[in-house]
DNA sequence: ATTGGAAATGAAAATCATTTTCATTTCTGC
DNA sequence: GCAGAAATGAAAATGATTTTCATTTCCAAT
C-alpha cells in the first residue's frame, strides 16, 4: 500500500477541521502542487488505515476527512446568509463520551451543529 | 411536494431498523409491488421532511432511512455493523440554548451524531 | 552506474447512489 | 367531462469514489 502522504497531510492540517477529498485536491491545485485527484484518494485512505486521520461523512454523504486527536470545533450557522461560528463544544466531549462509555462503545467521535438565524437575519 | 407514501412507509416499517432506498426498493420489487426508483426516493424525501422517517449514513456513504419517534433525540452509530441506540441528549439542548444565546442567534435547531464501535465490533 | 522488480502515480474508464429531466398518467375540483 | 396540478417512472445526468492499467519513480543488490 501506500505511505502516509506528506503533502496531503499537510494540505489536510492547513485546512483545519475537515476536509473532503475533492477539497484536499482543489486546494493542493490552487496551491500549484501537482498531484493527482486518485493519489489524493489513496492517500486519505492509508492515513485512515494508519489512524492518522478521522473519517465522518457530511449530510450529502461526502466523506470528510480531519487530523486524528485536532481539537475540534463544532458550528453555529445562520441558515439564512450563511454565517458561520465557530463554537467550544466542551459539554458536547463530555456528552459523548459519557454515552459511549455507558453504552459499550469505543473509539467515538462525534458530530454537533446548530442552525438558525444570525442577529443581522431576525427581522 | 409529494404526500407521505403508505406503501413507502409500509415497506420501511416492515424492513425494521434501517433501510436504503435502494433496499426499500428492492423489496417491494420483491413483493411484487408496482413502483419506480425515483419515487421511492422522493417519498423518502418527503417522510424525512416530515420528521417521519430518520437519515442516516452508512459507512460507505449510503443513506439510510428508519421510521423515529417523534421525541426528539440523537444517535450512537456503529460505524462497523450500523447498530443504533437513540440516546437522550439534555445536555445537548441546553449547550445549543446557550451557544445560540452567546452569538445571538434565534430559533435554533441543531444535529448531534455520535459514531463509534459497538461492544460487538470491538473485537 | 546498471538493472530489475516493487511501489507510486495519475489519466481515463467504471461504478454506484442519487438527482434531474421530461413525457405520460392520475387526481382534483369545478 | 375537462383543465390544470400533482405524481409517476424511465432514462439521462451528476458527482463522489474506485478501479484499471500503462507509465514512472525508487531502491536495493549487483
Amino acid at each position: 500500500m501506500s505511505r502516509s502522504h506528506p503533502r496531503v497531510l499537510s494540505t489536510l492540517e492547513r485546512a483545519g477541521g475537515f476536509a473532503s477529498a475533492q477539497e484536499v485536491y482543489r486546494r493542493m491545485q490552487k496551491d500549484g502542487e501537482s498531484i493527482g485527484l486518485t493519489t489524493v484518494y489513496r492517500a486519505l485512505q492509508s492515513l485512515v488505515a494508519e489512524k492518522v486521520v478521522d473519517v465522518l461523512r457530511r449530510e450529502d454523504g461526502e466523506a470528510i476527512y480531519r487530523l486524528c486527536g485536532e481539537s475540534h470545533h463544532h458550528h453555529l450557522v445562520c441558515t439564512k446568509c450563511g454565517k458561520t461560528v465557530e463554537i467550544e463544544g466542551g459539554a458536547i466531549e463530555k456528552w459523548a463520551k459519557t454515552m459511549a462509555a455507558e453504552h459499550g462503545f469505543r473509539d467515538v467521535v462525534h458530530t454537533a451543529e446548530i442552525f438558525g438565524l444570525c442577529t443581522k437575519c431576525q427581522k
